[in-house]
RNA sequence: GUGGCCGUAGCUCAAUGGUAGAGCCCCAGAUUGUGGUUCUGGUUGUUGCGGGUUCGAGUCCCGUCGGCCACCCCA
């Protein structure tokens, strides 16, 4: 047996690692005065059909459950956010800035960055629509990447904003329905063939090819790098208008993160989603809103490619895993005794191992030292007083009991 | 969903169509009270699975499952 094709595994190793970005991740939204929230890992497919573009729905892993509902693991985290904060709107003062940290899946062939199921960081914020949320909330997306180590020659926050393309298309006079479409069309300009896009464009085409190459001018894209500016972030940020993201949801400002390498697909991604909340709720609720999401696979094949960020992650999981003592029981007349104060010294907090069963002492050395114990406290011929080793540096000296007023080993 | 490449021990990989191997890891001993070294010994396989060709298949053919890559799509 084996874990189902685009599920993982977490042996030890691997779940350092995952809950060490959780960790920095947790850290970071905190700093910004995020709160945490989350919710159900299954949802109606409904929520998914409803508003967050029909193109999802295809690669949605969903079933019917045995009381015949059509139910779906949840893709993304902002239908489910969306419905939330209708149901609670009155409950809370605005703006909300809430974060979340959940598995999400999607029924699709794996591949390199993309398995059928991923963690992801989401952080939102609800009832402010000015600009400051749009900076506030790049500014924590480049602050989480900063906290791995990365630095501005590491990744770069491509930004765009979609309310420039629906002016220019409004100025065009094409009608609303189409919008979509010409959006994904000019989304994927660069990733698919000129022609190709040209055509599904038909006569907007060379003025949008024109606006793709030489940049477009937008007011509120160089007021959003004047803010990370202010901020000492605008080294990290480059106007992209080619960026217009798939889903069709967004109505303001978006951004996606790349690894300057140019070798991942994106890190990260958000934008302003003004209108979605109000359709999910059927208009009952109506709240300016925007947020972004960051995948633990991309991230973590980010990490590996970057030697000091990789190092300083394997670095801090290595000093997390160390133990503070490790007891020898050296002569087994004494395990009682070395148990008893095993318990006294875990209730103060030390972490603390043994063996469980008769072991040869160089083999408990051997196990302390796996274990990165500072110490080892040996229980054998010398009761009651014992032999203690600073397994660091070697040094050995005995003592009565051991010191229960130690203070806890970093 | 489409196409290309690939599946041999826990891991990394060998084996002109002719008896399935090595290194690492793991376990034990050398060393019955002191850790990263060394030496010695030991375990491990329905060669992903199922058919077919052949005197004989890990090797060739077909199917299937799984993996990688590209396309599709993109939280």
């Amino acid at each position: 047996m084996q874990s189902l094709p685009g599920f993982r595994d977490f042996l030890p190793e691997e779940c350092a690692r995952r809950n060490y970005i959780f960790a920095r991740w947790r850290e970071v939204a905190r700093r910004y005065s995020f709160v945490e929230w989350e919710g159900p890992p299954l949802e109606a497919t409904e929520l998914y059909k409803k508003k967050s573009g029909a193109e999802i729905v295809d690669q949605l892993f969903n079933f019917t459950d045995k009381g015949e509902r059509e139910v779906a693991l949840r893709p993304e985290l902002t239908p489910t956010l969306a419905r939330v904060v209708a149901a609670h709107d009155r409950e809370f003062k605005k703006p909300l800035k809430w974060f979340s940290i959940g598995q999400f899946f999607r029924y699709e062939k794996q591949q390199r960055g993309r398995l059928r199921e991923h963690f992801q960081l989401n952080c939102d914020i609800l009832g402010e629509a000015g600009l400051a949320a749009d900076i506030e909330l790049v500014a924590l997306c480049i602050d989480v990447l900063r906290a791995f180590g990365f630095g501005e020659k590491d990744f770069v926050v491509r930004i765009s904003d979609r309310e420039f393309w629906t002016d220019f298309l409004r100025e065009k006079d094409v009608p609303v329905d189409r919008w979509d479409g010409l959006l994904q069309a000019i989304d994927k300009f660069g990733r698919e063939p000129r022609e190709k896009t040209a055509e599904k464009l038909g006569k907007l085409a060379d003025p949008v090819f024109t606006t793709l190459e030489t940049g477009g001018k937008s007011e509120k894209l160089g007021k959003f790098v004047d803010g990370l500016r202010v901020f000492g972030l605008a080294d990290f940020v480059s106007v992209d208008i080619g960026i217009v993201r798939g889903l069709a949801y967004y109505t303001g400002i978006v951004f996606e993160v790349f690894d300057r390498a140019g070798k991942s697909r994106a890190v990260a991604g958000g934008g302003r989603y003004d209108n979605l909340i109000a359709q999910l709720s059927d208009g009952a609720v109506s709240l300016p809103a925007l947020g972004f999401a960051m995948g633990d696979v991309v991230l973590g094949e980010l990490i590996q490619e970057i030697p000091h960020v990789c190092q300083g992650m394997e670095k801090a999981i290595a000093n997390d895993r160390k133990i503070d003592i490790y007891i020898v029981i050296a002569k087994e007349e004494r395990r009682a005794d070395a148990l008893k104060q095993i318990q006294q010294l875990r209730d103060r907090g030390f972490h603390v191992d043994y063996p469980l069963t008769p072991t040869k002492v160089a083999r408990q050395f051997q196990a302390a030292e796996e274990a990165g114990a500072s110490l080892a406290v040996l229980y054998g011929d010398e009761w009651p007083q014992l032999k203690i080793k600073n397994m660091t540096t070697g040094a050995r000296w005995q003592q009565h009991t051991p010191a229960l007023h130690w203070t806890k080993l970093a």
